[in-house]
RNA sequence: GCGGCCGUAGCUCAGCCAGGUAGAGCACCCGGUUGUGGUCCGGGAUGUCGCGGGUUCAAGUCCCGUCGGUCGCCCCA
């Protein structure tokens, strides 16, 4: 048998998170939706595939992730579906569809799901990944860009991950800003092709902009001098981007400066912007962002203008190293010894959980000092013993596993006693 | 999608170069007299040596293919 036939066996670039990492990954998402809801961004869920369109339109078809890596499949009623390789659109899409915007703005919600994108798998880099994010929609004022990313800052510095803030403009789509700059980009890179390494002079045409991103010695040595987005930015983004850094430095957000981020989703404007660390290999980012002023109507809606950033959970989890213990959600161990303690010890565990007591026992017949060494593992505070002597007095002896004491209690005080 | 390295017990790995019937540490289970864990000592269970094919009297060891992982490129979270 193959091992490709073996049905046991998760496929190409996922894997199964098992425990004690998975405890550790369900805290980092409590920790992130609860940073989120109090910054005001609630939780929002949306299916975990969308119509091609919603992703061919709204992180559009030049991208990488639209042209290569989608998941996209054609279901039994004909219709073109994807698995959605990104939280933003689909949210986005929501807002519109249940017009969210008619109301108060900004619209601040946030999320935390699965995303899909078929890639070469590597560490840090897989095709089912979680990620994060909140987005706020409907204000182009750069006090909701400045929230967004120290709400972003916080959270990683929460969750424990050493992250540098790197921050950028990339103006908007006009020949007074962005386009302009594109320009002057490829008359550099034009008067320059014969300079760039060879497999970077094709992208001088297509994406002119990602030549700043070729670790090719020789182009990195051309891009040294070539124009910078920030020094072409028309005036309402150079504001816009002053806005931000000055309420930035106002509430100490440290960032440094990178003319040279490009994000590669197309609906990306103005602000950009990535949290980077050490230990991802070649994944040197944990999650990024920026604003998508345009993604709203390129979905077909009205105009609306909107901030966001996504954080990889595989990412932080790899970054964080492992040196993070989950505490334990046990309080209580029961030990049992012999068949009339068992049968006791089953119901007290059951009056303890009812309680709301981590409460656990052995259920494979374990020897006493088994049951003990499970009980010191298992995290638990308390082992509560049961044997003949306790049964006869309608006793339990309750040990401190930290302390080593212990102390013979009436059975029926059990709950209170362990309660802290 | 391209290139390098790797794939042996639940985990980390040795054995492969110079083919001769599978090992260590950790983890797990039992015990160290009659009811006490985390230390110590003794014992035990566990592998289709990723998968398929080839060479050979004989393959974990050599060759080919394949799947998977990993690193770099690419891309991005």
């Amino acid at each position: 048998m193959s091992e490709e036939e073996r049905s046991f066996r998760a496929p190409r670039g996922t894997y199964d998170l098992l425990p004690p990492a998975s405890a550790e990954w369900q805290s980092i998402l409590r920790l992130a939706m609860d940073v989120f809801a109090k910054a005001g961004y609630q939780p929002v869920e949306t299916p975990i595939f969308e119509h091609t369109e919603v992703f061919e339109r709204g992180v559009g078809e030049a991208s990488e992730v639209v042209g290569k890596q989608m998941y996209t499949f054609i279901d039994r009623g004909d219709r073109s579906l994807t698995l959605r390789p990104e939280g933003t659109a689909p949210v986005v899409r929501a807002i519109l569809e249940h017009n969210l915007h008619r109301g108060a703005l900004p619209v601040k919600l946030a999320y935390a799901g699965p995303m899909f994108r078929q890639e070469r798998p590597q560490k840090g880099r897989y095709r089912q990944f979680w990620q994060v994010g909140i987005e706020g929609v409907g204000v182009d004022a750069p006090a909701l860009d400045a929230e967004v990313i120290e709400v972003g800052k916080r959270f990683l510095a929460m969750a424990g991950v050493e992250t540098e803030l790197l921050l950028n403009s990339i103006g908007h789509l006009d020949a007074s800003c962005r386009l302009g700059y594109l320009d002057a980009l490829r008359d550099f890179l034009h008067a320059r092709t014969a300079d760039l390494a060879e497999d970077d002079r094709e992208r001088v045409n297509t994406n002119p902009l990602r030549t700043f991103d070729s670790k090719e010695r020789a182009t990195v040595a051309v891009m040294k001098d070539a124009p910078v987005i920030t020094d072409h930015l028309c005036d309402d983004c150079a504001t816009h981007f002053e806005g931000v850094r000055s309420l930035l430095d106002d509430i100490g957000v440290a960032y440094t400066l990178e003319p040279r981020l490009v994000r590669g989703l197309d609906y990306y404007m103005r602000t950009a912007f990535e949290f980077v660390a050490g230990g991802l290999g070649s994944q040197n980012a944990v999650g990024g962002g920026g604003r998508y002023d345009g993604l709203a109507e390129s979905l077909g809606g009205d105009a609306l203008p909107g901030i966001g950033f996504a954080l990889g959970v595989d990412r932080i989890l790899i970054a964080r190293g492992d040196d993070h213990v989950t505490p334990s959600p046990l309080d209580v161990y029961v030990v049992a010894v012999g068949d009339e303690a068992a049968r006791t010890a089953f119901r007290v565990v059951t009056e303890l959980r009812s309680a709301g007591i981590g409460a656990d026992l052995d259920l494979a017949r374990r020897s006493m000092k088994g049951q003990m060494k499970q009980a010191s593992a298992s995290g638990a505070r308390w082992a509560a013993i049961l044997g003949d002597r306790e049964i006869a007095s309608g006793k339990i002896t309750l040990k401190d596993l930290t302390s080593s004491d212990q102390k013979e209690i009436d059975i029926k005080e059990i709950v209170p006693a362990v309660r802290s």
